[in-house]
DNA sequence: AAGACGGAGGTTTTT
DNA sequence: CCTCCGTCTT
């Protein structure tokens, strides 16, 4: 009884919050919003309040009754998907929790269906990333005595599966439509790889939505219980996704047809990893009774950045028609500087930070973007002599650096023995004279055992099931024994023993001018602590999933003051006050290798639009004359793009510029 | 059979 | 500039 009074109190301030919610939404906006069954596709121009839009559905659905757990929403980050789950917290109260990206979400899927495949994966199964695929193929090749066409290397044949996967099409029939030689030979690594992934008990990051589909398809009993917990599905970005994923949402959605889509034509930035925009254009032929509404209003940006960019994007041919406008009248001019090296540009940068932060402005207001990570360079360089903080987004992941791998692999072996892929690393680091011959003898004993590589080195009679092992294959057997033996849960604990029974942070601390690998070890162990205090009951299987899931944006922090350094890929969803842009060159931006195509220099068009669209107040674009690229110094031409923007609007402005004409 | 050393080659964007 | 591969030595 008290219990229910106090309910229809926080219903009743919920709907107070809902009505204000409400309120300042345009009529197109609430028809997005108030949509209730059946298809909807949103259209949202940048800045249109497409985030907002969602988030509203979804706290508008659930004050009508619907749960949070009948409510699937898949975004494109799980920075978005946190932002999303907060919103719709903070305005009903409740816990959205089924929002996350189609990988997490696909993930957490598969923890508990994987086993229905029958492919011998477990619930415990490991995620390999891209360097772990190409390690993965190497060792199956190796081991299968197959050699890939000439040509053709581990890093291409990584390339083509994922490709193959994301368009859920057979290897062959892939590498036959691509003239590829010899596809025959190309479908028989594939397949290798495949059974060692399935013997290491790995996935691969396509195969998280491909065996999610895979378990939709083959067992409609499945279906119907994943139709029933969904009543609604949302997709965030939907021109960013593509025909793995299309079909994933076809088998997810249930009977109702009650799918929302969101997305930006223009902002399909993708397509080299398989993103077909196709799917947003289409989704009216998929969906004939579709409700589509087209949000063009932009809340974000000045009229000036919005005429650049419309008059941008307008050249593109292939495009859906719509036109953003704002009621942010005027504004700062756009410039267009020319300088003459690539230092000269990071130092212009630096330079107008630096005014616009003594004027009263947040250094968290400004981001500089750029088209490739090797750009970064030259601008830390001067972020560093300027002093001015920066955060950099991108280039080599906290999870990618090898120390944070190496700790990485001795988790997985607890959790998965039979992954290969970690025990080799493993080995190398500890295995004094155990190299990759030894290991194929350990599994081949194991396999006679019927039992993992690992688990037969942590056996308690490995001497007798393995035979004569040398002495550091013994104390290798013994270190495994010893990691083999730690609990997984509290996971804090787990990843304190791993590195005292290791001894990894000791091997380290011992090596000269690795300090840095020793700090990062420990903010590895502080990101394990935080992951404790927000699942108190979350194990290490679950740790490890959440760790190789995670992008480098994802870790972007609005509330410190820094200036954010990153690349316009990773823009895309972000809005800041003054945004510079860098190396706006032809071959840069847009980038030689789409040069002669003109379906990628429009995609090339669409990133540089994306680019812009981020910036509310201020923007810049900068190009050098010179430039150090691979170590050597070349002369620039501005991009071409440049010559599109309407010259009445941006502004030219020259340094370190040497005879300059005019 | 492992490990160290030197040379060559390759760098768009990332869940 | 940095990683991967192959060769040579122990």
């Amino acid at each position: 009884m008290r219990l229910k009074r106090r309910n229809n109190r926080i219903l009743s301030e919920k709907r107070v919050l809902m009505k204000d919610m409400l309120e300042g939404l345009t009529e197109s906006q609430l028809e997005a919003v108030m949509h209730r069954d059946g298809p909807m596709l949103v259209i949202a121009g940048a800045g249109s309040g497409k985030t907002r839009v969602v988030t509203c559905r979804i706290a508008y659905l659930i004050s009508n009754g619907v749960w949070p757990s009948q409510i699937l929403a898949m975004t494109f980050t799980n920075k978005a998907a946190r932002e999303m789950r907060e919103r719709v917290e903070a305005m009903t109260g409740e816990q959205a929790r089924q929002v996350g990206t189609f990988h997490s979400c696909c993930a957490r899927f598969l923890r508990r269906d994987i086993e229905l495949l029958g492919d011998g994966r477990t619930r415990d199964f490991t995620i390999y990333d891209t360097s772990e695929q190409q390690a993965t193929l190497k060792k199956a090749l190796e081991a299968d005595n197959l050699k890939l066409p000439p040509g053709l290397t581990p890093r291409g044949m990584q390339a083509l599966i994922s490709q193959a996967k994301g368009q859920r099409r057979a290897v062959l029939d892939l590498a036959c439509a691509n003239n590829y030689q010899n596809p025959e030979l190309i479908a028989k690594c594939a397949e290798s790889y495949e059974a060692r992934l399935r013997q290491c008990n790995a996935v691969d990051f396509d195969d998280l939505l491909l065996l999610m589909a895979d378990v939709l398809e083959r067992f409609p009993e499945q279906r119907e219980i994943y139709h029933n917990r969904f009543r609604y599905v949302l997709i965030d970005e939907y021109q960013d996704t593509n025909h793995l994923q299309y079909e994933l949402m076809r088998l997810l959605v249930g009977p109702g047809d009650n799918i929302h889509v969101t997305g930006d034509p223009d902002q399909s930035i993708y397509s080299w990893r398989g993103a077909d925009y196709s799917n947003i254009m289409s989704f009216t032929k998929d969906y004939p009774n579709a409700r589509v509404v087209t949000l063009e209003r932009n809340y974000r940006s000045t009229q000036t950045i919005l005429d650049v960019a419309n008059e941008l994007i307008e050249h593109n041919l292939n495009r859906y028609e719509k036109s953003l406008y704002t009621e942010n009248i005027g504004g700062y001019p756009v410039y267009d500087v020319t300088v003459g090296t690539d230092r000269q540009e990071a130092e212009w940068i630096c330079r107008s930070i630096l005014s616009l932060n003594e004027e009263g402005n947040n250094l968290r207001d400004m981001a500089v973007f750029y088209r490739t990570n090797s750009q970064s360079r030259a601008l830390e360089e001067a972020f560093v002599t300027n002093q001015i903080p920066y955060q950099l987004i991108g280039g080599l992941r906290f999870y990618d650096r090898k120390e944070v791998k190496d700790l990485l692999a001795l988790l997985r072996i607890l959790v998965n023995p039979s992954d290969l892929v970690s025990l080799e690393r493993v080995a190398g680091l500890f295995g004094k004279g155990v190299g990759s011959t030894t290991l194929t003898k350990v599994m081949l004993a194991a396999r006679a055992n019927g039992i993992s590589s690992v688990e037969l080195l942590a056996h308690e009679d490995f001497a007798s099931l393995y035979g004569r092992a040398t002495p550091g294959l013994r104390r290798f057997a013994e270190l495994i024994r010893n990691l083999r033996s730690i609990p997984l849960f509290p996971v804090l604990e787990a990843v304190e023993m791993v590195l005292e029974v290791s001894g990894l942070k000791d091997l380290y601390a011992n090596e000269v001018d690795d300090e840095e690998r020793v700090a990062n070890i420990e903010e590895f162990v502080g990101n394990v602590n935080r992951f404790g205090a927000e699942h108190p009951d979350g194990d290490l299987a679950q740790f490890l999933e959440e760790v190789s899931l995670v992008a480098d944006i994802d870790s972007h922090d609005e509330e410190s003051d820094f200036v954010t350094l990153m690349t316009l890929h990773s823009s895309k969803g972000l809005e800041f006050p003054y945004v510079y842009i860098a190396g706006v060159e032809e071959g840069l931006l847009p980038h030689s290798n789409a040069l002669g195509d003109p379906e990628a220099v429009e995609e090339e068009r669409r990133i540089f639009y994306v680019g812009i669209t981020r910036a509310k107040r201020g923007l810049v674009l900068l190009h050098s004359q010179t430039r150090f690229l691979w170590n050597r110094c070349d002369y620039r031409r501005p991009s071409s793009f440049l010559a599109e923007l309407p010259e009445d609007i941006v502004t030219r402005l020259f340094y370190g510029v040497r005879g300059r004409k005019k």
